[in-house]
RNA sequence: GGCCUGAUGGCGGAGUGGUGACGCAGCGGACUGCAAAUCCGCGCACCCGAGUUCGAUUCUCGGUCAGGCCUCCA
């Protein structure tokens, strides 16, 4: 089973070999901590989540490091702090507990290490020492800026030239740059804003080099994996590159794999919280199970777009009914085996395509409604392995199915149902059917069986 | 303007140079006191044009449409 991958720069799938199978590295660039994080945010850290899953999978859970930052200083951060009248940390730790509970609840595993921007300014700052003393940088009124023209690969991931970007410049260039591309490492702090010392002035971080700083520190360069939406390949990730590579002259490469995720779509447009137009997880996981929101997100391989509509949480959670169901009718089975699926697993290592792996699951559930005992066992141990790979159908079914409803109401629909089943088997239809409409009435539906009946919620609780 | 994606049935969404996944929804049947589920079966698609080919949804070129990046952005 090889593990292919498509990789940005090479613009095609290639094996993933990693530069040590003992330490298999990955980066995703992570969220900055200053509102809520809508549901276009949470698709590259379920992406990645499933990656990180087969990675472990494939080279043991303690072969595979993980981190993903937490931009805690920023513009909107500081903006937001003033609003509120406190500092920035008051902030960050909140958005940040928000963040990772509601990933949580997605079903991302915590990566190995999410460092933060504030945490990591020593780094940053050597970085920016080593880059100047390379000459791969140069301080200009207050900033510190990278020379673009130091690199001479600077374009190679995002496809464009220096003349490109010169031609193209749609927004003023500041006068202190050497090359309208270049870009700032390091800049003075306006009044109120956080501020560091640094052997440039005092100031604090650019965007781009924390990501440069903590891949470092971390992991160490090169990288096997670097991850993230499709919209920080450029400027992100070619200055990333760029930055990381001069600072470090005996490195022989950044990231040997560079991952990109296409977006969520809100009416054929890009979900952006500049645009308005957002889903909020955190107001989503209020209304639908996370397991049916990590579904939908993967519903799609992830380099494609992916439009987000109430449907396609409507049909994940049809789509998991069907397999919870599979497995609630099979309660009484022995699940034999703890090994995915050959298939699903080779789905998942085609460049992660979770849809063919979806179809691989209703294949096994197949297996499980209409084989005989020995394959029945088979196919149970294979669907909740395999489920359990990328996150999902490890809840009892019943859970599932009874949604959260409280344990008062869960006892008098329990009840309900004995008073129901003592009916029918007394064949006093007209009480069963009574029955039947009170349960209705509670927003629940019973399915009747050969000993007794289960019950589902009809609409999410 | 430059660079880059994508266009598959009622919906979502894989994939393939030739027998056209899978899920949801729909239809017929079995089963069923009712209901649901399940099982068996059915229908429905590859943006347009040209080219290559014995044959293209799949490859090439052109076009149309949609979206993205070039500025904060997953």
């Amino acid at each position: 089973m090889t593990l292919t991958l498509y990789d940005t720069m090479a613009r095609a799938k290639r094996p993933f070999v990693p530069v040590n199978p003992q330490r298999v590295t990955m980066y995703v660039c992570g969220p900055t901590v200053y509102n809520y994080a809508h549901i276009g945010n949470a698709r590259p850290v379920v992406v990645f989540d499933v990656l990180y899953r087969v990675l472990r999978h494939i080279y043991g859970e303690g072969h595979v490091l993980y981190a993903a930052n937490v931009t805690d200083v920023d513009d909107r951060i500081n903006q937001k702090a003033v609003e509120e009248g406190v500092g920035i940390r008051v902030i960050t730790d909140r958005y940040l507990a928000v963040y990772n509970a509601d990933m949580a609840v997605l079903g991302a595993l915590r990566p190995t290490f999410q460092p933060r921007a504030t945490e990591t300014i020593d780094a940053i700052v050597a970085m920016i020492g080593r880059l100047v003393a390379a000459g791969a940088a140069y301080a200009a009124e207050g900033h510190v800026l990278f020379d673009t023209q130091a690199y001479a690969d600077y374009g190679k991931l995002s496809g464009r030239s220096l003349d490109d970007m010169i031609a193209g410049a749609r927004v003023d260039v500041a006068p202190y740059k050497r090359h309208p591309a270049d870009f700032v490492l390091w800049k003075p702090s306006k009044a109120g804003e956080p501020v560091w010392d640094g052997p440039f002035g005092p100031g604090r971080p650019g965007w781009h080099i924390e990501c440069s700083a903590m891949i470092e520190q971390a992991l160490g360069l090169p990288i096997d994996i670097h991850g993230g939406g499709a919209d920080l390949i450029f400027p992100h990730h070619e200055n990333e590159m760029a930055q990381g590579l001069c600072a470090d002259h005996g490195a022989t490469g950044y990231a040997n794999y560079w991952m990109h995720n296409g977006f969520l779509n809100m009416d054929a447009e890009k979900m952006s919280k500049s645009l308005g137009n957002v889903a909020l997880v955190h107001d989503l996981v209020a209304k639908a199970p996370g397991e049916a929101l990590r579904w939908a997100l993967l519903s799609s391989q992830y380099r494609q777009p992916l439009a987000w509509t109430d449907d396609v949480v409507a049909q994940a959670r049809a789509a998991l009914d069907s397999l919870y169901g599979a497995l609630r009718r099979a309660a009484d089975v022995v699940a034999v085996g703890d090994t995915p699926s050959e298939a699903f697993l080779e789905a998942l290592c085609d460049d992660l395509n979770t849809p063919k792996a979806y179809a691989e699951l209703f294949a096994i559930a197949k297996r499980l409604e209409t084989g005989d005992g020995v394959e029945r066992a088979l196919a149970k141990g294979e669907l909740l392995a395999s489920g359990a790979l990328i996150g999902f159908l490890q809840a009892d079914p019943e859970t599932w199915f009874h949604g959260g409803v409280d344990v008062a109401l869960a006892a008098r629909i329990d009840a309900l149902i004995a008073r129901r089943v003592e009916a029918r088997a007394a064949r006093d239809w007209a009480s069963a059917d009574a029955i039947r409409a009170e349960l209705t009435a509670l927003n629940v539906e019973v399915m009747d069986n050969a000993t007794g009946a289960t019950w589902r919620l009809k609409e999410p609780a």
